[in-house]
DNA sequence: GGTTGCATGTAAATGGTTACATGATTGT
DNA sequence: ACAATCATGTAACCATTTACATGCAACC
């Protein structure tokens, strides 16, 4: 699965811009599991137009240059079927975190309650604004459910972080009376 | 964080061949953050030789061809710690089963149901191996903890998947007496 | 006789990121 | 004045996957 085929499920359920379909993915319900940039996105819409998948119109705008507005086209709807029918792979995890915790026995102290601390506080906005978006809006059966898998992972490392993070030597820093009483680093 | 840094990791904790770092990274402790075949591994342990970041032992074997022992060099070491200095950037998720149920009311019901059941039961059998590893083996603080780290998200899935499979219209198949008595698909 | 495990590698193709290039508008 | 948002795209580079290529040993 790929980026093109990222774009064409999107445009089934809305007609996008490029723009517009990056946001989806970098803040929208696809970015608990897929990532993509201009870099990609706008190449793919190429090629997707060019092989007639999807089409392209072009919008004028006061004040803005012109925007170029997709459609999914029959034979795109068709080919996101095709690649809908072919049963998914193992998932793709790729996590540096991970990484910097298996090994941090050899990493500066810092550096680990730093990435800890912003790991924990990024863990709990993401899942404020997800859960505000579950009450919000109305979704179809699958964004519903993709979204209450989302929470359930990003809850399930929060509560592990916020637990287990003492075991590495990423405490949390001394609440800030203990300064003034207590020793400085 | 690439190919290499990982085997630099790999072989800060113990001399390997390529083919165990593989077997490390599919099967081991390494495997519920970061993926690599050998395609990528072989070449990249010939740059970090080259750099002189490791070194390599070719040792004879009988009824075998030669191993390729590699072990960490002190310039290997620094490197490591180097890469550990740098915070990590945010995971990369890709989820070719959750494009799936997002997009499952346009995929056949046979496939989600054959994909549901297929990742319980890989998730299963993945804690079950996990839970046996935390207990057989003495670890270093940053294996217990990203072993249960991938133990918390493994669980929390499989939990959320064995109570909400049936929204998506991927419910269990009938129960074997069920047909006995029942009608027919 | 067939599959799995050990053991190493290369070449081509894929796919994606990063950096660049441009430019107006809106908000602080 | 400066940053962010809207808006599009390209080119060079990077990393990884896939397929190929080889071969013996052990097990079923």
């Amino acid at each position: 699965m790929n980026v093109e085929i990222l774009c064409l499920g999107i445009l089934s359920r809305s007609d996008a811009t490029g723009y517009e379909i990056r946001k989806q993915v970098t803040e929208g319900p696809f970015s608990h599991f897929y990532k993509a940039g201009f870099g990609s996105i706008y190449p793919a819409l190429r090629k997707l137009s060019e092989r007639g998948l999807i089409r392209c119109t072009l919008q004028a705008q006061e004040k803005r240059p012109d925007k170029k507005v997709y459609a999914i086209a029959p034979a795109g709807r068709q080919a996101l079927a095709e690649a809908l029918r072919r049963p998914p792979g193992p998932d793709a995890v790729r996590s540096d975190f991970l990484f910097l915790s298996f090994f941090s026995h050899l990493a500066p102290a810092e550096i680990l309650r730093e990435a800890f601390d912003e790991r924990i506080a990024w863990l709990r906005a993401k899942i404020d604004t997800m859960r505000g978006h579950r009450e919000g809006c109305d979704m179809s059966p699958g964004e519903a459910f993709t979204l209450g898998y989302g929470l359930a992972v990003y809850e399930a490392i929060l509560a592990y972080l916020e637990s287990n993070r003492d075991d590495l030597g990423a405490p949390n820093p001394a609440p800030v009376d203990a300064r003034i009483s207590g020793a400085a680093e």
